[in-house]
DNA sequence: GTTTAGCACTCATTTGAATAGAGTGCTAAC
DNA sequence: GTTAGCACTCTATTCAAATGAGTGCTAAAC
């Protein structure tokens, strides 16, 4: 599509543009050395590229800047791979070698080590808990009226919240009935949970349990999963030295959306495995039409996904931030994954 | 200390510079009507109020800004409690009617609330546990390595950490030993769970079970606190439009803190009671030299206290931010407390 | 003795014009 | 096809002048 002279010359403003973000001259091209063209030639060159789309002018007497295509190009056509530094590669084998027990504080620690080394602002999810399945479950009465529930999955993440005890249920009943869902949903994929309550469960306990609605009612409180999945957040300030954010309007349209956890967990999620590069306007949300999200996934024991991202101005060193977000993700999952001898 | 007319001025200056974040003169001042002098007058007091270390002046030709001492002054003497405005007692009033079952809900709701109320940047503590006691102990094997700890307490909060198990330790020991503490251990305040393992528990578990060691050194970690005091930040934002953190440099100072949780729990936590002001350079953190923090206390039933607060510019709505953490921290407690009947 | 009008003075901010400089597009020459 | 040269465009910088808000002081009025 585009000539072996067009590529170089976009690539070398793409280049310079994340470096500088001012608008990249011809003349100054030309003295990089890499694309040996007087400051002319390269002119016509661009003059092109900007009928194609792949550029644009702020202004008749100004340099060239990427436009969302032209970084596009640049992302799928010529961002080299950097092979990460040394130290940062060490930081990775820290985190896996650290056995953090708890699942959170892996993610924690990976999303403030990906904000330290890229200067962008990280945004990781939680595992999500869709794969998982029932390892315990069980009922703690507080008082005659509230109870707690809890669950532990698989994986061994704890749940739990707060139920009513319907009045004139017998605590026998109560015990009773968790044995019985303990003995038949262990083992039971999280997500069937509720639909095996009430295709397996219901008639038992209608056999044993008086009080057959209000217990049921109390179960189904308690499998319905109150969390969304936990976003962390880490380096959200790195975005006020972007110049691009030197417009405080700007800056606070993207910090007001970081703090919309469910929003944010709607803009990361996808089915997609792996990597995924969303540039300025091909992002949904409104407020990140100056930005780009690049995301890939992690998983817990090859059972429950997460994902981790970077946020950061259009004009960002892609090849950098994908190389981490690869690795990362890889030692993430290698971290998590390794926890339980198998 | 202050004349009566010093002190309608020192109001008047306040008054206007919270309101408009401009240095104030004396002639706006004489305008305002409630102090009726001429601005020659005011202009006298002013010098005076200057020298006493009430005001300050950026520069020869500008009006006068309070000092710290002057908001201190301020907020000690003058600022009047303002009554908060009915639909705004009436989100308080949801608050303590939605009954959600969550502790860290009603405080994140509460959060949520506080900033959007004062358009400032509101920084709540989850409820510390010191003083609640232990409801329930239970260790739930993963696999052969690794157990689920899982604590909940008299308040209904449930906290769980993943902990290795010993090789060669038996499952009846384990479960025994589990009993046991729970009938040894049920209501004992959770900060003196660790002592009482050792000075009553011990020998007890010297007799039944091998491992000794290995089996306290699992308990002991079970019981170490992982988590810090949970922190809940909401509004952050509405930092970027006070006038006074123009300055990139000192956003970022203060935002940057406000990602560090430690920090925030250290400087957010106090043993006092009630309500509490720090103005400007009064803040132990260097950060906070151009903010104000006032914080309140609320109370899970009557146990287990947290601290919510608010952070904005020295020049704040004292007022105002004042009487609505008054009431939001009575309003929660009440939430809080009437949880459990009883 | 207290208050106030009047006035000279200070200093940050605004305004506008001139200038500099970076970069382009086009034409003609190589 | 490539490049040197040049006129042209437009932003950013600089600087001086004007503006205006506000003060401090003095002397008069109350």
């Amino acid at each position: 599509m585009l000539s072996e002279r067009q590529s170089m010359i976009l690539n070398a403003i793409v280049d310079d543009y994340i470096r500088s973000a001012e608008p990249v001259g011809s003349r100054s091209i030309s003295k990089r050395g890499d694309v040996a063209f007087s400051p002319a030639t390269i002119r016509n060159e661009m003059a092109d590229l900007e009928e194609l789309g792949f550029l644009e002018q702020p202004h008749t007497s100004a340099g060239r800047i990427p436009s969302n295509r032209g970084y596009r190009y640049y992302v799928d056509h010529l961002a080299p791979l950097k092979p990460l530094k040394a130290e940062d590669l060490k930081l990775f084998k820290q985190l896996a070698a650290e056995k953090l027990s708890a699942v959170e504080e892996v993610v924690q620690h990976a999303g403030t080590i990906l904000a330290s080394m890229t200067n962008y602002t990280s945004i990781l999810l939680g595992p999500e808990m869709f794969n998982t399945s029932l390892r315990h479950f069980q009922l703690l009465p507080l008082n005659e009226t509230t109870a707690v529930a809890i669950i532990v999955t698989s994986t061994g993440e704890v749940e739990n919240r707060t139920v009513s005890i319907p009045p004139g249920l017998s605590v026998s009943d109560m015990e009773q009935t968790v044995t019985l869902l303990n003995a038949k949903l262990a083992g039971v994929p999280m997500h069937k949970l509720k639909a095996r309550l009430y295709s397996e469960i219901g008639q038992e306990i209608q056999r044993h349990a008086e009080h057959y609605e209000e217990l049921m009612k109390l179960l189904d409180d308690s499998f319905t999963s109150g969390k969304d999945q936990k976003v962390f957040l880490s380096g959200t300030t790195n975005m006020l030295i972007q110049p691009e954010f030197r417009d405080i309007g700007k800056l606070k349209t993207v910090l007001d959306l970081l703090e919309e956890t469910p929003t944010l967990t709607r803009l990361l999620n996808s089915d997609q495995k792996g990597i995924q590069v969303k540039i300025g306007s091909e992002n949904v949300h409104q407020a990140f039409v100056n930005c780009s999200l690049i995301t890939a996934t992690y998983s817990l024991d090859g059972e429950a996904f997460g994902t981790i991202g970077i946020l950061g101005p259009t004009r960002m060193e892609y090849a950098k931030v994908i190389g981490t977000l690869d690795l990362l993700s890889r030692a993430m999952s290698r971290a998590l994954g390794g926890r339980y001898g198998a």
